[in-house]
RNA sequence: GCGCCCAUAGCUCAACGGGAUAGAGCAUCAGCCUUCUAAGCUGAGGGUUCCGCGUUCGAGUCGCGGUGGGCGCACCA
């Protein structure tokens, strides 16, 4: 799909080499103006003060001297300080309704980034109760991810990250047993710092149904240890079911407790010691983390001996690195803001390269109802959980919703309109577009086009801009690529919906002599297939009725 | 106090490594269905891109300094 860029880039480079500029480097934009064309450059004023002429004069000697392919680029002009403008070729625009039809469901796609491999690691929410809102978004934000670079034939791993090691999980287990004692009739307390959410009642009711006084009865100790790992397994089982139903499926659920079992925090300990990395501080241990970049020094282990979360942290991120990924890509909740310094100080101690390591932060999600904010579920002391969004508005809604606002943006998700099938809610305004094109087939009661069709006829400023839109899915996998923020894609697919709907609007299909309705069906059915695959690189469905 | 993120139309947001007259949607107002889904289309109004200085042919975009907001700054995870 990048047929006509490369072409002109390769053209503008040979000019401007021909004219003494050793290593030109071509910028090809969009005009933002349309009637500017479809690309631009801005050459002829970048290198008009090393060749000592006059932008104007310099871009008046490019276009003379390019020898453009008129099969992809039109025609040239030059206009305003001195910017290049190319305008497609119709030819070249039309021919990309068949060829997308021709690659189907691989439309977009190509092996740009074979051989590459790309790590994302996210939601990666504690295993001590349901996954709320924010893991919401960041499951949203990171499967798209996972689906983005794949697209560019990337080998990209998704991983879910479980803290079930540590103080947190006796934590737990002594409140599962709090919870479990009362529901028998026993004393109980929940110890400072436990877990007070009626998901852990609700566990232990289980738990006393199907183990009777077991847990009782044996050692208190024996009995936290076993709860602890049980109700980890039973929230680990639980987040897993409802990130399937949100269409998002991890490769690798990395356990913390297995660091812990190879003691590769103490290695890192080790390692870091042997560069000299860690000072001691009022008997806790310290890495020198400021000397590496970040404001401040972190224990990483404390004065009775305990590693803090930081060091397996450490070590989980040097196993990724042994990994041998080329892209290190972590999506982490907005209470996350010192991690970044953090770790690629400890990175850069360790004689490792931190710019593997990508760390997107997202920033909050708040709940609206009609425009008010809900803070809690109608199950009292709770916040909102993934599960009970789900049940209310749906996957495809929430998972459009969520990436419709750049990942560095705080995100207001009004409930209500997620669940509004109006033209209030982008969600419906995309998937409309698609069902509107199959009931043009159904209505036809043809065979979808092959791809062989004549399309010579499409020539109506609605057919060809629709045209140009759906070409710019390569754009716009560029450019989430790059920001590493599915974000553009909603922008892109709200583009091309619009542009469908300008052409319906302006142009019949059916009731048209039998050349024109053949290459009208063709470009319904190149939109048809550009929607789906856009819907699908953000989990989102594509309904052929509505 | 230190650090990160953000600030664009009444509201929610776009503007692809700095580009030409800053664009959409919602809301408001005015139109369009005996013809393929009106969950749609067309048009109108609406802006000192938070402020100031700087960098340059050119700044919403980059730099510095402010202002306002969000969030972090544990021998928790």
């Amino acid at each position: 799909m990048k047929r006509a860029h490369e072409h002109l880039r390769a053209a503008l480079i040979a000019v401007l080499r021909l004219l003494g500029v050793a290593e030109p480097k071509v910028v090809l934009e969009k005009p933002r103006d349309a009637v500017h064309g479809d690309i631009a450059t801005n050459a002829a004023m970048m290198y008009a003060k090393g060749l000592g002429k006059s932008p104007r004069a310099l871009a008046e000697q490019l276009t003379a001297l390019l020898n453009l392919d008129r099969k992809l680029i039109l025609r040239e002009s030059i206009a305003g300080p001195g910017f290049i403008n190319f305008e497609f070729s119709p030819d070249y625009l039309r021919s990309l309704a068949t060829a997308a039809i021709r690659q189907g469901d691989n439309f977009g796609s190509d092996d740009s980034l074979a051989g590459v491999r790309v790590l994302i690691e996210f939601v990666s929410a504690n295993p001590s109760g349901p996954l709320n809102v924010v893991s919401a978004r960041a499951a949203a934000v990171g499967d798209s991810l996972v689906r983005l670079f794949r697209a560019r034939g990337a080998q990209c791993n998704a991983e879910f990250y479980v803290n079930d090691a540590g103080n947190q999980i006796r934590l737990l287990g002594e409140s599962v047993l709090a919870r479990y004692e009362k529901r028998l009739g026993n004393p109980g307390a929940i110890p400072e710092g436990g877990y007070h959410g009626e998901y852990i009642a609700t566990y232990s009711g289980s738990l006393s149904d199907q183990y009777g006084t077991r847990f009782h009865e044996q050692p208190h100790d024996q009995s936290v240890v076993q709860l602890g790992e049980m109700a980890v397994e039973h929230f680990v089982r639980a987040q897993r079911n409802s990130l399937e139903r949100f269409g998002v499926r991890f490769d690798h659920w990395f356990r913390e407790s297995e660091l812990r079992r190879r003691k590769a925090e103490w290695g890192v300990l080790d390692e870091l010691r042997r560069r000299d990395a860690v000072y001691e501080k009022d008997g806790a241990t310290y890495l020198r983390t400021e000397q590496f970049g970040d404001t401040q020094d972190w224990v990483i282990v404390t004065s009775d001996g305990r590693a803090t979360y930081f060091l397996p942290d450490i070590a989980y991120h040097l196993d990724k690195y042994d990994r041998g990924y080329d892209h290190i890509i972590n999506i982490l909740g907005p209470d996350h803001h010192s991690f970044t310094s953090k770790m690629k100080a400890a990175l850069r101690a360790l004689g490792r390269d931190p710019d593997r390591l990508d760390v997107m932060i997202l920033q909050h999600v708040t709940l609206l109802r009609d425009g008010e904010p809900v803070k809690m579920s109608k199950r009292a002391g709770r916040l909102i959980e993934m599960d009970e969004l789900l049940d209310e508005v749906g996957t495809d809604a929430a998972r459009y919703f969520f990436i419709l606002r750049r990942t560095s943006t705080p995100l207001d998700f009004d409930i209500e309109l997620a669940k509004r099938q109006s033209d209030e809610n982008p969600v419906f305004y995309v998937q409309y577009a698609h069902a509107r094109i199959e009931s043009i087939f159904r209505r036809a009661g043809v065979d979808y086009p092959n791809g062989d069709e004549d399309v010579s006829p499409l020539s109506q400023p609605e057919e060809l801009s629709l045209l140009r839109t759906l070409r710019e899915l390569d754009d716009v996998l560029d450019e989430t690529l790059g920001s590493r923020d599915p974000h553009a894609m909603t922008v892109w697919l709200r583009d091309v919906a619009a542009q469908f709907h300008k052409f319906y609007h302006e142009c019949r299909v059916l009731t048209e002599p039998v050349e024109l309705q053949t290459a009208r069906l063709a470009l319904c059915r190149a939109t048809q297939i550009a929607l789906r695959k856009g819907l699908s690189l953000c989990g989102v469905s594509a309904p052929t009725e509505m």
